[in-house]
RNA sequence: GCCCCCGUAGCUCAGUUGGAUAGAGCAACGGACUUCUAAUCCGCAGGUCGCAGGUUCGACUCCUGCCGGGGGCGCCA
């Protein structure tokens, strides 16, 4: 996945590249040098200990052999000692590394390397469903969805986004009979200003309570699918309001979405009958229990039985297993997909390893189209369990998201009053909405989480205002010095101070880091690496003054490294879909 | 019953594919502001990595079996 190119900016990678020849040679095969980061010098390279089993020889053996072959390294090391059972500690020369932040800041990419080989992704992420509140699983998928876009448009891949709203089934009976009764202006309005639970609690309630309602729903549903004009126009203002209302949240949230990426379940239809037709062609459709099935290899129920994924209905109907088995075919064959990345619960892992399972035996995705599940977990509350409102319904989304904006500027009104409101405002906007990504996509995002207002926005701790005020100290050194950012690119820094070497180690694994989240679909690695730059450039500016430095080639190369540190947070900030104000 | 995910400091979380003495933040304690933004920093503590085996030079990491929590398992999506 990684480009193979002559400039690499992690000087570990760079290391293990220079390493390789020797350890092939030592070997007789090409074998990994493990270089990793080290606590006991700025990298360590362990290969040798996995080498000398095989070999028969003692690591320390191998160690010395593969020195050897290695021959001068001097331009990029300035030790190389052989510790405890055969690690090799390395420092670098602060030249090496200053020279190694100085092209990286002259790269488009701030030495991030570009992919090799250009793949087309299909992201499918966020999918609320129409006329339904949008909820904690909703902003998950979306936040983690939107990042794993950004970040792989940011390495040169072409994305294409792709929101599986739900706008088809059997529910939009009921629905588009509760919106005849209401009429339709007044049901556009509720469903505008985004009473959307209001909306289908309502017409649920109706469905369960009257008879002639719930005939009248399933008439509804028969109209709706034999395309009938009258119903299909309802419809259509049940989507469309609340599309509108999406582009609400998603304009609040900052993401990329637009009504282009909508791809909801009714776009699917014409294509279901054609995939009953292809797998009944293929003889995998099966009649079981009146529906027409298909069992892949290797699912049981809980009676010991096949599990079967089932494409039409006792009744006639699909489901959305066989909508699932249409996208599969869109993606691949409309629209060329050689990764399709599903951002969706963990709860739905079983049914979409079904999903790959038929469509792999089915033939519609290759050996080389690749079906990911990039799945993650609950968002809890404070008592650990599903994150619920007072009244016990799900939380809904533009309020928590306008609460997340309305703390983040009570506590800049309290930490910054001078500040003048437009701007106070725009910075609200990007700390609160950035604390509530940042708080999903920095754990691990399998695991469940605990939605916590007080540590989301905090500016103590592995939290977006404190990466967001890091990057504001750097705007603030500037402003007050007037210097343009851009006057000091072109230095190559001096590292005396511990803290401007480590800080500069740190800057040049931004690649690593990057290429490491993205090779998992974990965006929270990206996050731990910018936490870790912002604890190092704190660090740094607590013991390096910049402006007040002892010369004016000191003072620039310091400027120097706040610049590319601000760059750096900006963009990796960015990959993330997190802003980052210059004023806090 | 079968399958999947999770279990690391009091709390919230990392742990770079098997490397040295398991790391952060919060909370607790002790320090540092006539400041380039103290919204910060420095220090000090805090652990049977759920339990028990196994694999090997080496296991939080891989394998097996348990325990605990969550989830899934035929016509909702």
């Amino acid at each position: 996945m990684r480009q193979n190119r002559d400039f690499m900016a992690d000087p570990l990678s760079l290391l293990a590249r220079r390493l390789s020849p020797a350890f092939a040679a030592v070997a007789g095969a090409e074998v990994d040098p493990v270089v990793r980061p080290s606590e006991h010098a700025d990298a360590q390279v362990n290969g040798a200990l996995a080498l000398a089993k095989t070999l028969g020889k003692s690591p320390r053996d191998v160690v010395a052999l593969v020195l050897e072959h290695a021959g001068d390294m001097s331009d990029v090391c300035s030790d190389m000692q052989v510790a405890g059972p055969g690690f090799v500690n390395v420092v670098f020369t602060d030249r090496f590394l200053a020279e190694q932040l100085s092209l990286a800041m002259r790269d488009s990419l701030l030495g991030v390397a570009p992919v090799d080989s250009k793949r087309k992704f299909v992201v499918d992420y966020s999918a609320p469903n129409v006329a339904k509140e949008m909820h904690v699983g909703h902003l998950r998928s979306t936040i983690i969805g939107d990042a794993l876009v950004r970040m792989l448009s940011f390495v040169g891949h072409e994305v294409v986004r792709e929101n599986h709203i739900g706008d088809w089934g059997t529910p939009f009976g009921m629905l588009i009979e509760h919106l005849v009764d209401l009429g339709e202006a007044d049901a556009a309005h509720e469903l505008g200003v985004g009473d959307l639970d209001g909306f289908y609690k309502e017409a649920r309630r109706k469905f369960d309570a009257d008879d002639t309602f719930k005939e009248r729903a399933r008439t509804r549903v028969v109209a709706l699918q034999g395309g009938d004009e009258d119903t299909l126009h309802l419809w259509k203002t049940l989507v469309s309001e609340s599309t509108k209302y999406f582009n609400h949240v998603y304009g609040l949230l900052d993401v990329l979405l637009t009504d282009d990426d909508l791809a909801g379940e009714s776009k699917y239809n014409t294509l279901l009958p054609e995939v009953v037709q292809r797998l009944s062609r293929l003889k995998m459709l099966v009649e079981s229990d009146g529906a027409e099935v298909v069992f892949p290899e290797g699912y049981t129920n809980r009676d010991g039985d096949p599990l079967p994924l089932i494409i039409r209905k006792g009744d006639g109907g699909y489901n959305y297993a066989t909508t699932d088995l249409a996208c599969v075919i869109d993606r691949v064959e409309k629209i060329g997909a050689d990764v399709s990345l599903y951002v969706v619960g963990a709860p739905q892992a079983q049914h979409l390893q079904m999903i790959e399972s038929v469509s792999r035996a089915a033939g519609w995705l290759s050996d080389n189209s690749a079906m990911v599940h990039v799945a993650f977990g609950s968002v809890l509350g404070a008592d650990r369990k599903m994150l619920k409102s007072r009244s016990g319904d799900a939380v809904k989304l533009a309020s928590l998201l306008e609460e997340a904006v309305d703390r983040a500027n009570r506590a800049i009104t309290e930490k910054n009053p001078e500040m003048a409101d437009a701007q106070r405002e725009e910075a609200a906007r990007m700390i609160g909405i950035g604390a509530v990504k940042y708080s999903d996509l920095s754990s691990d995002r399998v695991k469940d989480y605990v939605f916590d207002w007080d540590r989301m926005l905090s500016f103590e701790g592995n939290t977006a205002p404190y990466l967001q005020y890091a990057h504001a100290r750097i705007c603030s050194i500037f402003r007050r010095a007037d210097i343009r950012r851009e006057a000091v690119r072109t230095v190559v820094p001096t590292l005396d101070a511990p803290q401007e070497r480590a800080l500069t180690l740190r800057l040049l694994q931004f690649d690593s880091a990057l290429w490491d989240a993205l090779d998992k679909y974990s965006p929270h690695r990206l996050c731990t690496y910018l936490y870790e730059l912002a604890s190092e450039f704190t660090t740094f500016y607590e013991h390096c003054p910049v402006l007040r430095a002892d010369s004016e080639e000191l003072r620039d190369s310091r400027l120097f490294l706040c610049d590319s540190t601000a760059r750096i947070m900006n963009a990796g900030l960015s990959v993330l879909g997190i802003r980052a104000p210059e004023m806090m």
